[in-house]
DNA sequence: TTCCGTTATATCGGCTTGATATATCGAAAT
DNA sequence: ATTTCGATATATCAAGCCGATATAACGGAA
């Protein structure tokens, strides 16, 4: 049933929950406010526009309804320049096509938000960009099996470094030190919103043991 | 000519350049050493292996030569069994096919890491991690750019930040700031092997005017 | 009036991913 | 001795993403 984790659709839909805009806007505000996080290019938003469009997610909706339809100077018959006139009236003067998100949109919204699957880093940090349409004990849930994954990710790595039978390379090791270094900030980070979140939220099932553990084996 | 900033292939070489390995070994090798790097799945190690291949840059190379070649009981006419056999006498007992790098492959390595074209995040990692098979001028280089490369990202974030038009949900302001801090981490870590780089193989062009600009206009 | 940068949509080839299929090997359990 | 099971090993597929490129209308500056 789920599409896997989506995070371009869920950014599209995000967005247009806050209001309707085209595809040329939608990248726009993309990369203007969410430029740090990710980053979209023409030949995956117009597909997913398309997709979201098929699914019935998102609908066009009229443009500029204050300037009059001129009509086309050729001459088209029929069933076409009907066809014409229509998509015209949805796009405005210029070809603008602007897209409203659907009731549809709105539950495939709150579908990806709350997909449990394996999130990666970069669809982690884009549902928790939109956190807030989120309930409190989901958005928790999220934070800790994202702390759950980067702690594995560390540990394995560990395993794999201190049974190491091969050679690294002098720069290999540089990257690496790089690297855990900002997992563990990543981890500290996310440590410190699920501090929040509880103390706002509070819940019986404290967890110092796993806090300790994280203090005992990931101490930088 | 250049293929773009193509890090599988980089990577596949690099290790190849090591010892000869099939695909299998070369995952398991990649995950082992890289893991917290990069990540490859089956679906673009196999493809990007024949790619090589096909260019000629790696070859299939004897496996098992201690194993005599048991002829198959199956009847196989003339040309057909001479390529099956022929095949076989390069994958050893079990369907293993190793890889050797090749001239052509180890000029391409030398072709990729040298390749000055706008390289992302991902990419920069895995050129640094085999940056010792690079000249310290073009290492410098790279490290430069990179580091010219995050600092207009996080300019060119802040004018966005600055001039908003639109009002940000909570928990992308959250989102946000860590990736701020993150990139400030990469900045000083890149500038931070400029100096050493720098002082290893001193050079008169002394970058001060730079490294001032810096701390004016990122300082955190 | 020309020129040029921005706005705007769309498509293409090539590559990556996650899933799945297939088959052999080796060692442990029954 | 035989089954069972996880590790080894290669390969392919649909779906999606990226970078590049094409097309064209708009709007202001020269």
């Amino acid at each position: 049933m789920a599409t896997g984790t989506n995070s371009l659709e869920l950014v599209v839909l995000g967005l247009l929950k806050e209001q309707d805009m085209h595809g040329y806007e939608l990248k726009k505000r993309m990369t203007e406010s969410l430029g740090l996080i990710m980053h979209v290019s023409w030949g995956s938003l117009y597909p997913a526009l398309a997709r979201l469009e098929a699914k019935g997610a998102v609908k066009a909706v009229e443009a500029n309804p204050s300037i009059p339809k001129i009509p086309m100077t050729g001459s088209l018959g029929g069933e076409r320049a009907a066809f014409r006139t229509n998509v015209e009236a949805l796009r405005g003067s210029r070809n603008k096509k602007v897209y409203g998100i659907t009731e549809i949109g709105s539950a495939l919204f709150d579908e990806i938000m709350n997909d449990d699957g394996d999130v990666d880093e970069k669809s982690f940090a884009i549902r928790l960009a939109f956190a807030s349409h989120m309930d409190p004990e989901k958005r928790l849930k999220m934070l800790k099996d994202r702390r759950d994954m980067i702690l594995e990710k560390v540990r394995s790595s560990r395993r794999n470094f201190e049974k190491k039978r091969f050679i690294l390379e002098p720069y290999v090791e540089l990257v690496l030190e790089h690297f855990r270094s900002a997992d563990s900030s990543d981890l500290a980070w996310i440590e410190e919103l699920i501090r929040k979140e509880e103390s706002s939220n509070p819940d019986p099932n404290t967890e110092l043991l796993v806090a300790r553990e994280i203090q005992d084996n990931i101490k930088n």
